[in-house]
DNA sequence: ATAGATAATGAAAACGTTTACATTCACCCT
DNA sequence: AGGGTGAATGTAAACGTTTTCATTATCTAT
């Protein structure tokens, strides 16, 4: 059915071990015969079985991915971001969705582990302890997520991040020029990394500046239930911060149902520009934090562990039409 | 370093054959040496290696996607759904990139074609040919693309498609009530077989009611080139229709710089429904064609191919308030 | 008691490669 | 001339499994 390197072989007139290494590319091949394996490859149409080199060398040519959540647009960014950066190598991609729970994500790592050279986890969920034994055995790029300070950190193990703490600082000195006093932060998931670090930025920058912070959680970071939270909000509220663009967008498409006018009744700040947020009504301003970015660099990460170990992309307050001062609503 | 079946079986104390019986579950291994091999396995943290069971059984575990641009919400949407179908099994996902590009395409067919059980085409953009060649190695869902009609169609293949007419039609019906005659089409990629499935019910649907039809064309459909062909629009053009929404947003973008007032001036029709276009400012009527629920039958297709070698998913228009009366603007 | 069936296990082949080692052969140098 | 060198190729082991076939042990029926 499917030839193998055997058949080329035979039909080159040469032994299983110098066809592979004409096809290989081996110097200890004569010109001649080379032309002659090539050939007969071309001939019956051979395409070499990775799986078979695979096991003797080791080297699956594969790297896998794990998700908390693909359907989610801050992710698919990271992967179409990665893929182009890898594309040019031909490098396989495999890719596992956890649907943010840790143990589907350990069993990922398992069924992965033997089919691939490095992983990259992605706001992975499961402790450090599981990280670093994973670590142990394959690369492994950690983005968006970062091992406790203190813990021994293994050699085959890199780290990415994103430095929330520009654009945080920036969006709550906005609102805080504008005038406002209170800010409601709708946080991310409980086991999410980049949700306490968000978190920690946030109050920070609300210590600073005398700025009353209440926090909201939302479980699945996406427009329903953004939706489904903004329905229990406070009438009364001036502010709202939310842990990405798409729990925001579901809060100010509950305003628009309830008639709570965005910028002069109630202020919206969404978080890494994931959409073509300009169109939205009103335009969202948003704490930029590119995944692509992300994605970019995990997947230098991948190619050179060593020359990468560690990472970061910087946050940016972008400025639209979704904040404006407080009180507006009385003019 | 990791462990194998070798290691198991020596702990346990059985031969190789036992212990990889015991463990795959087969009846002929008593209770008690399966109690034991069990142990010794959880004992050493073994972990099957799929690239040897997969040489023995020619079973990988894995399936393929090909996308001609993953960074399309279109295809990340179809893929979430599909992974979401998949998922209980535990099938692995390898992805490929094409980047609309057909030779591409097939090399990245070579590289999967011995590591998964079975690939998934989405909106191909190699010709029939080499499709049915592909088809004669292993099971092949082929979706949103069609073999031309009198194409013998192999054994092995699937394919999912979706139907355009129906909202088609209803959206140039609704731009005919509205009293509009003239339509601009902005196309899709050349070789994209669903742009000409939507280009020809488009034009039918117009010679039906007598609507003028002009046909533009956007060679990668996103949002840049959306911005980049309505510049060059004829200012009098009062109804656009987009091959996808990216590139409908792309024209409600310029039209915003320009001060073109939509629907008022131009009424703009997207296609897919793939993102919070009723948060798009104005809310973008749109032909809704769920990638994600051909993802689901891409799924089923691929999990029983001999039950689903056809499928099809409708379309419908959802009206929003792009569109408008023709010469809105006067009043 | 013995033949024959049946149940449990072991030995070895097989999957498709790569690669360490062995072999052949021509050539060069003294 | 003969030993040594090096280049080109071949032989066989190895990677980690599953599975066929052979072997042993146990039990049943005569």
């Amino acid at each position: 059915m499917t030839t193998t390197i055997r058949q080329v072989a035979a039909a080159a007139g040469v032994s299983l071990a110098t066809a592979s290494r004409a096809l290989s590319g081996s110097p200890a091949v004569v010109e001649s015969t080379r032309k002659r394996v090539q050939h007969a490859a071309a001939e019956l149409d051979y395409n070499p079985n990775r799986l078979g080199r695979s096991l003797v060398t080791g080297l699956t040519g594969n790297i896998g991915l794990i998700f908390p959540d693909i359907s989610n647009p801050f992710y698919t960014q990271f992967l179409a971001e990665l893929e182009s950066v890898v594309a040019s190598r031909d490098i396989g991609i495999l890719i596992g969705d956890a649907h943010e729970d840790s143990d589907r994500e350990a069993s990922l790592l398992r069924q992965m582990a033997t089919q691939v050279d490095s992983l990259v986890l992605v706001s992975s969920r499961m402790t450090d302890f599981q990280i670093t034994a994973a670590a142990a055995r394959l690369p492994v790029v950690l983005a968006n997520r970062q091992l406790e300070p203190g813990t021994p950190v293994p050699e085959l193990l890199s780290q990415i991040v994103i430095d929330v703490d520009p654009g945080f600082s920036a969006a709550i000195e906005h609102l805080h020029t504008l005038g406002h006093q209170r800010v409601t932060y709708l946080d991310g998931p409980a086991r999410s990394w980049s949700a306490r670090e968000k978190r920690a930025s946030l109050s920070q920058a609300c210590a600073r500046l005398g700025i009353d912070l209440s926090i909201l959680r939302v479980e699945k970071p996406d427009f329903d239930s953004g939706r489904a939270i903004a329905q229990h909000l406070d009438p009364a509220t001036s502010v709202v911060v939310a842990f990405n663009d798409q729990v925001a967008l579901g809060v100010l498409s509950i305003c628009r149902d309830r008639g709570i006018r965005v910028p002069d009744h109630m202020s919206v700040v969404g978080c890494d520009d994931s959409l073509p947020l300009g169109l939205a009504w009103p335009a969202l301003t948003t704490i930029d934090s590119s995944s692509g970015a992300l994605g970019a660099l995990a997947a230098r990460a991948v190619l050179d562990p060593a020359a990468h170990r560690t990472g970061s992309v910087p946050t940016r307050l972008i400025v639209r039409d979704s904040t404006a001062v407080a009180g507006a609503s009385a003019r």
